[in-house]
DNA sequence: ACCTGAACACCGTTCAAGT
DNA sequence: ACCTGAACACCGTTCAAGT
């Protein structure tokens, strides 16, 4: 059923999926398309019907990642509908996790493979919509006066860059925790939220 | 002069610059072993004697852009020696004008391409010495009672975070500028700073 | 001690040919 | 329309052999 699916019109989504499974088993680095067709069961020409390119497989993977941070943060809103800061609160923790689950397709949407700027329209549509909602709710926090009312493209950048760079960290830098350790992750969000909210300096 | 000594003892140091330069003009991901020591005049074997691996290589690139930034915060110290504050800005803007410099050395140093946990110990110690000089900062600015008084560590990572993140975006992100548009790099950064000394909140 | 040349297994990509 | 098989140029890495 799933194996005949391959070979009637879902290979395209077949081989985004092996591609994430193997990047998950040995990185991004390791990954080639030989082995993803080989792992998807078809021949290593057969991508080349879906995807110009391997960049573009990688291009489509991004995507996935960004349209999931997309849904993470209009989540955070609904979850607190008149909470900003607690929006924002929820919305870098469920990024931190997931940098923490999928480290290697956040290395993949930042760290190199995929362009962000000589890309196909998926990839930057969906990369837009996630910037998009993470300033809704800046936006909305300047409104109702909570938040300071200073530029929302370079407000909402610097916030995305605070929980990016940490996730960064998690994902791959010095201090990637013990296989998902959730208190610790916890912890690092919220200090980070409240730094963002409240700054270094002593009041 | 220089293409003697490639061949007596400074063919490690070579194959480096080599790297960078190539790096620069397409790209890490595109970057190939041979490539770099047929540029550098050399077989394509004949890096094995100075890197166990292709990794190596990279790590050793990495290491020349953490030690970079470690120069440019005690730089930054050196230059305000009595306000956090500006030290931090120093810092941050420094680090910015490096990522929109060399995006490829910052995308090789975190992106993906060398690990920073099970990496050699020159790259270890580059990376720690670059978070310390930062540390020192905010740890001086917080016995100077401007700063608040949370966890050193992860004050330091919130911190580097937020640069760090900003400077992904520069390097590589969406808002790649103009061929270092240097009053726009300033702009970002000052707001940058800004918002990590202030917080999001309104006061 | 340091480098070369040839070799191995693997890779991305193309293209004629099959169904 | 979608896939295969074979081919091309390239890659990382190893190793015997040269100086």
């Amino acid at each position: 059923m799933t194996k005949s699916n391959y070979h009637h019109g879902d290979l395209r989504n077949s081989l985004i999926d092996t591609a994430i499974q193997l990047m998950g088993e040995h990185g991004v680095t390791r990954l080639s398309l030989r082995e993803v067709a080989k792992s998807a069961g078809v021949s290593s020409a057969a991508p080349y019907r879906h995807f110009r390119d391997k960049a573009a497989l990688l291009e489509a993977v991004a995507s996935v990642g960004f349209r999931r941070i997309e849904k993470e943060n209009s989540g955070a809103c609904e979850k607190f509908p008149d909470d900003p800061c607690e929006q924002l609160r929820a919305a870098g923790l469920a990024y931190l996790h997931f940098a923490a689950e999928e480290p290697e397709i956040i290395a993949l949407m930042f760290g190199r493979g995929v362009s962000l700027e000589n890309c196909g329209d998926e990839l930057q549509q969906a990369a837009q919509g996630a910037f998009q909602s993470l300033a809704r709710i800046i936006e909305k926090g300047q409104s109702r006066g909570v938040f300071k009312r200073l530029e929302l493209h370079d407000m909402t950048l610097a916030t995305f860059s605070m929980v990016h760079g940490l996730s960064m960290m998690l994902a791959l830098g010095p201090l990637k925790p013990a296989q998902s350790d959730s208190a610790r992750i916890n912890a690092l969000g919220n200090l980070a939220t409240t730094m963002l909210l409240e700054g270094l300096l002593e009041r």
